[in-house]
DNA sequence: ATGGCATGTGTTATAATGTAACGCAATCGA
DNA sequence: TCGATTGCGTTACATTATAACACATGCCAT
């Protein structure tokens, strides 16, 4: 473990452990401002602090950010490091998100692309509906 | 053809047909600031003018917009109004998109959804990579 | 070991994107 | 003709995201 700064558990700094805890407790998707807001007595003053530490959570792949919402998630799979395409199911009425993974379906993508001469390299898929909690049938 | 205020050709007031016109003579995406800028002259003063303007296009599925950039381009295809799932490909090199569109994997998104208990109503799909013009191989 | 580099931090200020709320006008339909 | 709907214009504001600068820490190649 290669440690540069003061480091965490998973080699995560203070800040990126604050933010990342923040999002691993969350019943939802959170906004960079909404985690700012929990993190003010921690010492949290600036939108950056956030937003730099959300940008390492996502390159390390232990975080996802929602296009579609302008905010965050944790990573709900174990390892998802290695996957281009991420598909997400956002309840339009909790407003929870489940992350879906389905690998024919990242193939089968790419491979559309592929047809159109496009060299895909990432991939973000976004459903709206109702999830099974707030549609039970 | 049903009209209420003002309407040009297609059945849209004033300011949609505006809106619509910069949005299909553009090269890329535009962002909502940017088609407020180029509609200055024509009399645009206020961002809700834009948006109004957008909000309307959309949900007539002459245009959509590109959640992963905050910006809108006008529809590629003739006839979108029934699709749930877009497909857009966007250039991370010179910034085009392009609307890809495929059935079979409207269908199997929705039914990777219905696998997980989620009932899903519309979808947006955003590949970045590299388009034809830009990585000729 | 030391000097350069990469990374992380804290801060202030600002940019970019998106809405709320008000009043008004035009059209449609019962 | 009157109420509902839709669109317009405006002011003010909320939300989301970055730029720029200064500094600290650990890595590592010389």
């Amino acid at each position: 473990m290669k440690s540069d700064h003061h480091r965490s558990p998973m080699g995560l700094t203070k800040n990126q452990t604050l933010v990342f805890g923040a999002l691993s407790h969350a019943e939802g998707p959170l906004s960079a401002y909404a985690i700012l807001d929990q993190l003010r007595d921690k010492g949290f003053r600036a939108p950056l602090q956030v937003y730099r530490a959300l940008d390492k959570l996502i390159s390390l792949g232990l975080i996802h950010r929602l296009e579609s919402l302008n905010s965050f998630v944790a990573c709900q799979h174990p390892e998802c490091d290695d996957r281009e395409s991420m598909v997400f199911a956002i309840c339009e009425i909790c407003g929870k998100v489940s992350e879906l993974a389905d690998d024919s379906l990242e193939n089968q993508i790419k491979t559309l692309a592929k047809r159109n001469g496009f060299s895909m390299k990432t991939c973000a898929i976004e459903l709206r509906g109702h999830c099974r909690d707030c549609r039970p049938n």
